[in-house]
DNA sequence: CATGGGTGTGACCGGTCGGTAACGTTCATC
DNA sequence: GATGAACGTTACCGACCGGTCACACCCATG
């Protein structure tokens, strides 16, 4: 502790620059949630991860509890804000629409092999009091409603149903994934929704 | 320590009774693991609910790992008893095998809302390395190729396909039960399952 | 310069966990 | 009746956990 403070300023990228410890703390939770579970990582692996403490984490959040709710509550508002994105690329020929939902699911399903993380947050917390259950469960039904206006949209013969139906089969690719790995249904999935939606195709 | 050693014998049922320890942890072991996940419940814990303790536990099993490795055996066996047991109901007509798997796990979705317990062991434990993992990966495999024979039996026009999209939408709607409630899409499962069917009847 | 809010530090608390050691007990077998 | 395997009991270990306390620090504001 005397000479060379600050050892590898070079390595800082995006944590203490400008980004508040408010933000990097659930950004290290979600990662971290992530990668060992909620159960399988402690709060002050998750403040260091942060490049901060476990008291700073304690005045901002007053329970882990609290913090889990608060990253699950970021991965919806990033799920939304994808959804939007995606909208904005939707042509205006409603059957690409949904061509482009399931294309976009894919890449997802490619890229986080790790699942849904709020599907696995309510998994692995069983009680279904906690209060990480409502987070999960409004956005899950909020993600099916707007699927179902695509369908709806597309003028398919059972929108809802249509919907559902393919709620069911993201779900189960996002956890076969986990369950079967790569190698497994999750494989299928594409050709499972095309299928699917041709099969709901109206006259 | 003196008088009365044997208190409330009649509620021993089930229990210490003929039962040899082993099964009894074993069978305390999933019940357990189901209520609160495998992180959520202690050794000790499961010992006392098999009327034993921790000592003849780590007896029997080497860790808790041994321990849950075993009970995730139990489960697939007792799995494959229930698909023994189903297949034995089959009519000769083929396609009728398919509508009884549908109402099969249609009913095991509404008896068992805890979701499937291999796919919830592989979740919460993210570590791919975990033996348990192998436990389930072969588990989810030999249920879709047991499903696959059926749908090749049923003469549909791609059995494999059918196959992959009917596990994803069971486990999604097992998933969806603990995510979305049981309001959610897995309240459709039946449905889905029928409609998907039908597309992939040949001709 | 004084103030005060946001932050860092380290020690600490009570509790739980997985796992082990040592010793006692029961009971069937020879 | 001796033996030995299987089981029960208690205490203990080290590690980790979520959460709190007291205190020092930095820095912008007045």
């Amino acid at each position: 502790m005397s000479s060379s403070e600050f050892p590898d300023k070079a390595a800082d990228l995006s944590s203490p620059a400008a980004i508040p410890p408010r933000e990097r703390i659930v950004s290290s939770a979600a990662d971290l949630f992530r990668k060992h579970g909620i159960r399988g990582i402690g709060v002050e692996a998750i403040a260091e991860a942060a490049q901060t403490n476990k008291m700073t984490l304690y005045r901002k959040f007053g329970s882990k509890d609290e913090l889990l709710c608060a990253t699950l509550r970021q991965v919806t508002q990033r799920a939304g804000a994808l959804w939007d994105e995606l909208e904005r690329d939707f042509s205006e020929d409603a059957a690409a629409q949904l061509k482009r939902w399931v294309e976009f699911q894919v890449e997802r399903l490619e890229q986080e092999p790790g699942g849904c993380d709020l599907a696995n947050a309510a998994v692995e917390l069983r009680d279904s009091d906690h209060p990480a259950h409502a987070v999960v469960q409004e956005f899950k039904n909020a993600q099916r409603d707007r699927l179902a206006a695509v369908c709806e949209a597309a003028g398919s013969s059972d929108p809802q149903l249509l919907a559902d139906t393919l709620s069911l089969l993201l779900e189960g690719a996002r956890v076969s994934v986990q369950t079967s790995g790569p190698e497994g249904s999750s494989r299928r999935f594409r050709e499972s929704c095309e299928a699917t939606i041709a099969a709901f195709s109206s006259k």
